[in-house]
DNA sequence: TAGTGGTCTAGACCACTCG
DNA sequence: GAGTGGTCTAGACCACTAA
């Protein structure tokens, strides 16, 4: 038997559509153009609506398409370039910066966090909600975690709550010296809250950017950013005029 | 009217399955263990095969699940810390890194790269494929392209084809002095060759970063980076060892 | 060869948007 | 109310893995 296949591989139908509809999107649509809706479209190439439906969704996953209920199915612009870098020693909200403040609660983290912050799982940390706004589009929900231990100024505080309460503890928080911050990126899925916030459905697709905030050697804050996937491309450093939105052609082999 | 309906909204069953068997996945299994197959599963929860399938799904993007044809559906292990900090001035392939020289090629880029290095759609460049094993594990493949003008040099180098010439090219890259670099990371979809290498199917979800390198103030050289989406969490700093692997549980609503 | 997940079908109904 | 995408069903067959 030959080491390697090269016919015998059939393509699922699916991906050899994603192909397909790609090319066509490179070369008959225009950015915010309307496809013909779905059952139009499984017809014309002789599949189940379902079939179709998983060449769309990789399609979305890539950014390049958007697909709204009731509305139909658009060809996405670009993915926007947001920039995630930030010097070294500043806290979040310092200055005029993309983000408005929604709301800010005091409760316990969930789990995962309250794992980073080096709390008990049942502690009370201040929780501060706010959405970030990039060309009049949501593009990400964070939410900011701080334990009353890390800034004791923060339970003085009398606005009850809303924005005007998330922007008292955004300035507090700016009190204690930030001695450094770290940050990963991964993938995960909106949950309903973040899902409503960013126009999406629950289960979308999002970049998660944790966000460590040290102070004197501890752990004093905790933000987790999830960005819209689709629509997203997050920069770091001056890269915000990169312009990769397209996925390479196939490449030949050598 | 209320400003929030709570009992109103009739939550999508996969939606409503993903939760429960999250929580099963905290509670009754291992990592590593062997969840009852899709056809069980279903049965159990009273749901279709293909609704059962989209809860696992889900799942799976997130990182919590990994399912293989022909063995089953496991408990996934916390997603791997993976460094894709830098050096500003170090070009890849420095020094032992995790990084192993695949193959070298001499062919057109694709057009997003080949737009981003400013030179001509159809002109050959240098195109370095390797592959990043941590723990044993592929956890990335990545395509450096460098044009010729960039490094003369390269046009030398005589090793045919394979790691050798890789490993020459990018031995040669290091020559000219690096001014910078930047990098964005978006979501995609493993192109057929990648989805090979990292062990995967086509079209599984990955993180892509691209790196530009300027020399002299042009871009001198483009990598593209292909992570697992599903197994990789990348860090930025000193992030390596963040323990964020679980979804943040629902929230209350203030 | 038995058992697994992956693909595909042909329907049905629902939730949403908009004229 | 007409048209869109989103959810769901109950099957079928295929590709792959491992005993």
């Amino acid at each position: 038997m030959g080491t390697t296949q090269l016919g015998t591989v059939p393509e699922p139908k699916y991906w050899h559509l994603r192909t397909v509809l790609a090319e066509a999107l490179d070369t008959e649509f225009a950015v915010g153009e309307i496809l013909p809706n779905e059952r139009e479209l499984a017809a014309r190439f002789g599949v189940a609506r379902a079939t179709l439906r998983q060449a769309l969704e990789q399609l979305e996953l890539e950014g390049r398409l958007q697909r709204r209920r009731g509305v139909g199915t658009t060809v996405a612009p670009p993915r926007l370039g947001v920039d995630v870098s930030t010097p070294t020693h500043v806290w979040p909200g310092a200055d005029q910066d993309a983000w408005q403040p929604r709301d800010c609660v005091l409760a316990p983290a969930p789990a995962p966090v309250a794992r980073l912050l080096e709390t008990a799982a049942d502690e009370a940390v201040h929780t501060v909600r706010r959405v970030r706004v990039t060309h009049g589009q949501s593009v990400a929900a964070e939410l900011i975690y701080v334990p009353s231990a890390s800034v004791p100024e923060l339970s003085a505080i009398d606005a009850p709550s809303g924005p005007a309460r998330a922007r008292s503890v955004l300035r507090e928080l700016r009190r204690p010296a930030l001695d450094g911050q770290d940050r990963a990126v991964e993938l995960g899925s909106a949950r309903a809250d973040d899902a409503k916030e960013l126009d999406r459905l629950p289960g979308a697709p999002v970049l998660v950017v944790t966000t460590r905030y040290a102070v004197a050697g501890r752990i004093a804050a905790v933000s987790v950013a999830t960005y819209r996937a689709d629509t997203c491309r997050l920069t770091f450093g001056e890269s915000g005029d990169l312009e990769i939105s397209d996925q390479p052609q196939e490449r030949r082999a050598s």
